[in-house]
DNA sequence: ACAGTTTATGATAGCGCTGTCAATACGGTC
DNA sequence: GACCGTATTGACAGCGCTATCATAAACTGT
């Protein structure tokens, strides 16, 4: 509130304000910029008016103001994360892995949640944008061309995660969706099935369990093998809806399946739920297949056959490559993190 | 990078830097206070004005510098979160229901987690309190003074998550863990089991289940039993720690347990995993019981027997009261959010 | 027609910090 | 002793926006 108090009326900021960074100085009995660089421990700054001036912040209990340093031409320490859901433990593993990294460097994640929402994704983004991050780490809902505009217009660093099978704008980690599934194809025909379904959930919303399930054809083709029955219910992938999913699978193929591959563990999980209470035979009667590698599938009496997807690892590394642009280096345009087959005991 | 642009080179501003206000306000004939009212919608505008500077935003992609605004005094509209952990879906769910209320108003969280390291908390603190968020919400790793301290000297509105059995600085949103742990063990008891084991994990990390575990012992005595073999294991609860835990507390146990109350959701479904696998019959042989209503455990061939406890509404509400009290309203200082026992069929 | 009110716009002065350039002090060199 | 390089400090302007006050224009009622 300018003209609310004098220029150096300072009784009043001691009381009603926090301190500022020229009340550091003034008790530390120097000039405004030269406790900037002591508190910033840049600069050449004697060592003596450094601790001067440290130990007047702790008196005053100074906490810097980061909007008005940012202002002023000091890289942002924010970064701006936009993911699809957080309804499933998948990219609340990514997120860990992001803010572990970049918590290391004294950056801090502006979150955002799409929920698989394309305009809220572009509002998300705006507003995100509004806060001049020095970064963004994004995973896209779907591709789209405005996303792809604001993207490319936005002069920043942005880390686009989890696959790598699109074009990115700049630099893209995670794994090749259409890869896993194509190796899981050839792991399930090599285990000598040769009868296929597909469960699946919401598919106008994940568009990289699709890309699974593209390469999962591939794979079979690959092999001389036709995929069978494919069912995809709508809504997000849940435990209940993968029991009752293959439940219903089973009851309207015409030529039962031998090997059931699902769009994720969570999926997978609920479909041996259904065959314990039904009797079915794992893996004899039916396989079953999953992907993500989570650890209650491998808790499970016999662990799931899946594809570990090392979320975690992925936020990891995409936070390490955007803080080493920052730092001027030049990390790879594209990452493939691998994935791991896990065998298990279903298939 | 101020002298290296004369003051009105505007030339250089349209190449090399993101559109500011000034030009929005250039092109639409007005002034920067103008376009400012305009674009915020506050103030009065002409109508047609307004639809001039709109134009101009739009043309020149303008995206406002909320660094800028808030550091002239607008309220910032980022809020300061603090999580124990992302490992579990607990949290996740919590974070959910926040970010959705508060996108919903057009707030962001900077997200901070502090691994349940109360140094690092402090830390996250501090770092988030330099960006001069609206308000805070924590979910506090442990009540440590000097986390009090901060939160009292911070002069922003702030909301403790999860419980309410201890005192909060400000605002205090969550369910009674004290309450949940009693209520189960009421429930257990009137079922008609009599001797009780619990099987936890790393108890010096999560109060929380502490003081479920507090609450189960309570209401046990209440009605006149003392609880049997306690067993926590050290390190993060999952499925696979739920499993090995009871076996191995049900072969150190001298007289067997005839029902077991688990730390949580996790730890519970584990043990069921091991029953079966281990051919126990649940509940005849042994009751289990867990917490936190997760749908994994739902979907168990036998639903578990647990306690909901409302993780995504609870972030829903802390939101929903911080944004209340920034709008100028005074929502309640502690909100007991109603845990549900779910009865299942393990128990 | 006139004061009194409302509506629309603008000039000005910061918010709290950092980048640039300038100035000072110090020690050593020839 | 004039000269130079280095270490240390400060003056100044400005980042992009908004709060305040002032002004101009368009209404109202009598």
């Amino acid at each position: 509130m300018p003209h609310f108090r004098g220029m150096d009326d300072d009784r009043q900021d001691t009381q009603t304000r926090r301190p500022t960074l020229s009340q550091v100085a003034r008790a530390a009995g120097v000039s405004e910029i030269t406790a900037s660089r002591a508190l910033r421990r840049d600069g050449p700054v004697a060592r003596d008016t450094r601790d001067r001036v440290e130990r007047a912040a702790i008196a005053l209990n100074y906490v810097p103001n980061r909007l008005a340093g940012t202002l002023a031409g000091a890289a942002s320490r924010q970064v701006g994360v936009i993911l699809p859901s957080l309804s499933n433990i998948v990219f609340a593993d990514v997120l860990k892995g992001l803010e572990d990294r970049l918590e290391g460097d004294g950056y801090h994640p502006i979150l955002g949640i799409s929920n698989y929402d394309p305009l809220r994704e572009e509002r998300l983004l705006r507003d995100l944008l509004s806060w001049r991050p020095a970064g963004l780490v994004i995973a896209p809902a779907r591709k789209t061309d405005v996303t792809r505009d604001l993207l490319a217009a936005a002069d920043l660093p942005v880390v686009e995660i989890m696959d790598v099978d699109a074009e990115s704008a700049d630099m893209a980690v995670g794994i090749s969706h259409r890869g896993a599934g194509r190796a899981m194809a050839h792991y399930l025909a090599g285990r000598g099935y040769r009868r296929f379904a597909y469960l699946g959930h919401g598919i106008e919303t994940d568009f990289r369990a699709t890309q699974r399930l593209d390469g999962f054809r591939d794979g079979l083709r690959e092999v001389g093998v036709t995929l069978g029955d494919v069912l995809c219910l709508p809504g997000p992938s849940t435990v209940p809806l993968g029991r009752e999913g293959l439940a219903r699978l089973l009851a309207d193929a015409e030529t039962p399946p031998e090997a059931v591959f699902f769009s994720n563990d969570d999926m997978a999980v609920g479909g041996a739920f259904h065959c314990q209470a039904a009797g079915i035979a794992v893996p004899e009667d039916l396989a079953l297949a999953g992907f993500n590698g989570l650890s209650i599938g491998q808790a499970l009496p016999k662990p799931l056959t899946t594809i570990a997807s090392q979320r975690e690892h992925i936020g990891f590394v995409a936070a390490t490559h955007l803080l080493d642009r920052l730092a001027g280096g030049s990390p790879p345009r594209v990452t493939n993190v691998d994935f791991r087959l896990i065998p298990g005991a279903t298939a």
